[in-house]
DNA sequence: CAGTGGTCTAGACCACTGC
DNA sequence: CAGTGGTCTAGACCACTGT
């Protein structure tokens, strides 16, 4: 019954002061590095984990949260545990809003990903007026009153980023920014074309664990952190005229940055 | 008894098809993101919650484990479950590998921590030939022989990052680059002396949940995911000198980049 | 339907912390 | 020492999946 297990599994050591969970989760952990359970494969159940170590099904099953935690495997209520697979990812690179981009007359999330061969999509697109907060407005250094750009990307049908832009009214209003299409080239051509010539974006990355509505709304797995992005973009004359605020799935992205030398 | 208890907790919501566990989680996160436990504040102990919501005590567990693999909170065996505060973090500006920092004498690290008033230390070195890995060798673009110099670095004693640098043994061999102590600027100052002036670096930004050594090695919290950052330096004649592999604690960094607009 | 994972109970014993 | 969290058992019932 349990011979075929033994090969992939191991048994416990019972003189080890490891917890047996955390035993039972290295054995599974080591499976999939080294390839014994495959990308995708269903590991073992946990009826079939209970009977070849002889431990509760409790014991079991906080092992299995453990490899979950980690992002090894991803359960499915009635199917099983799975492998997870390593899903594509998009690299950004760092000149992704470079000007010569924006002129082919498409928006950076758009044009980067038909590029890579993927479909892309923007959803539950909200615009409108706001009170920024304390944070937002001390980047943008003006006054509170700012338009916000809501809005969800998704990759082949898979949500994998939502961004929020804030534009200073007084440069936004009025304009084709507080549309929901804003045209060819995306809202940074459109503050450009308001006299507002982009010098450089400042950008700052964290990283965390999402908080539950982050989750819902990129459908993240259990143990897929996420990145924190935000960008400042400033125009020639120094002023910072918007500022974008995007949370993203991490497992679906490869930051790719120039640092100079000189 | 419990009437405390509801103040800052509320009840369960015996209708709803929401589980217990992710209820009782769910006020505590709330009670957290709105203040009422504040930063290292102790939340109520497992029995309290027990008492006051009525269930069992795996159940109180469960809602906990939650909010640990959130990175919301963090138990300390003996002592109690606490709030987990934002630590300090570091911020990584892009400029950090510019020559005039290196001129100063110092390495990245250490200098850098230093200006910003915080006690950097660095152990666990080990220098030795290596044969780099497929990914390495791909991004140096030659043979396999590599310098190897693996190190981790601590901020005021907490380890918040380790570190390999792989370096062509045909630059590295017989320099000081071979040192644990390279010198004055560290090994990009090193690397410039011996006519390899350096012109820019690529760096390579992910983010997802430490493997089991890293999180030891880190000391790690559950919930803490990690940003691997992978650099490779290129001299000015267009050849890649160094790649750098990097485990950092999300929790600790900040990353900073400047992107171009033209 | 059988098999899977999801939730929950009501205990038990242990290890760590701080007084 | 009392109080905390850590591990584990042996059940129960439920919800979801695929045949």
């Amino acid at each position: 019954m349990s011979g075929d297990l033994a090969a992939v599994l191991g048994t416990l050591d019972p003189t080890s002061d490891r917890a047996v969970f955390r035993q039972i989760a290295d054995h599974l952990r080591e499976a999939i590095e080294k390839g014994r359970l495959a990308e995708n494969e269903q590991i073992p159940s946990e009826t079939m984990l209970v009977e070849h170590y002889g431990v509760a099904r409790m014991t079991v099953r906080n092992a299995i949260q453990v490899l979950q935690s980690e992002g090894l495997v991803l359960a499915e209520h009635g199917r099983g545990v799975f492998v997870r697979p390593r899903p594509p990812v998009r690299r950004l690179a760092s000149d992704r809003f470079a000007r010569r981009n924006r002129e082919q007359g498409k928006a950076a999330f758009i044009a980067e990903a038909e590029q890579a061969g993927s479909k892309p999509e923007a959803d539950s697109i909200i615009i409108r007026e706001e009170r920024a907060s304390r944070d937002i407005s001390s980047r943008l250094g003006t006054t509170r009153k700012v338009l916000a750009r809501h809005r969800r990307y998704l990759l082949d049908g898979r949500p994998v980023e939502t961004a929020v832009s804030y534009i200073p009214l007084d440069i936004a209003r009025g304009t084709p920014i507080a549309e929901a299409n804003p045209g060819p080239g995306g809202i940074y051509a459109r503050l450009e074309e308001t006299g507002h010539t982009l010098d450089h974006f400042d950008e700052e990355v964290r990283s965390r664990m999402p908080m539950p509505e982050e989750a819902r709304a990129l459908r993240l797995s259990p143990g897929v952190p996420v990145f924190h992005l935000v960008r400042t973009a400033y125009d020639t004359e120094g002023r910072a005229v918007e500022v974008c605020d995007t949370i993203m799935a991490a497992d679906a992205y490869v930051l790719a940055y120039s640092l100079p030398a000189r």
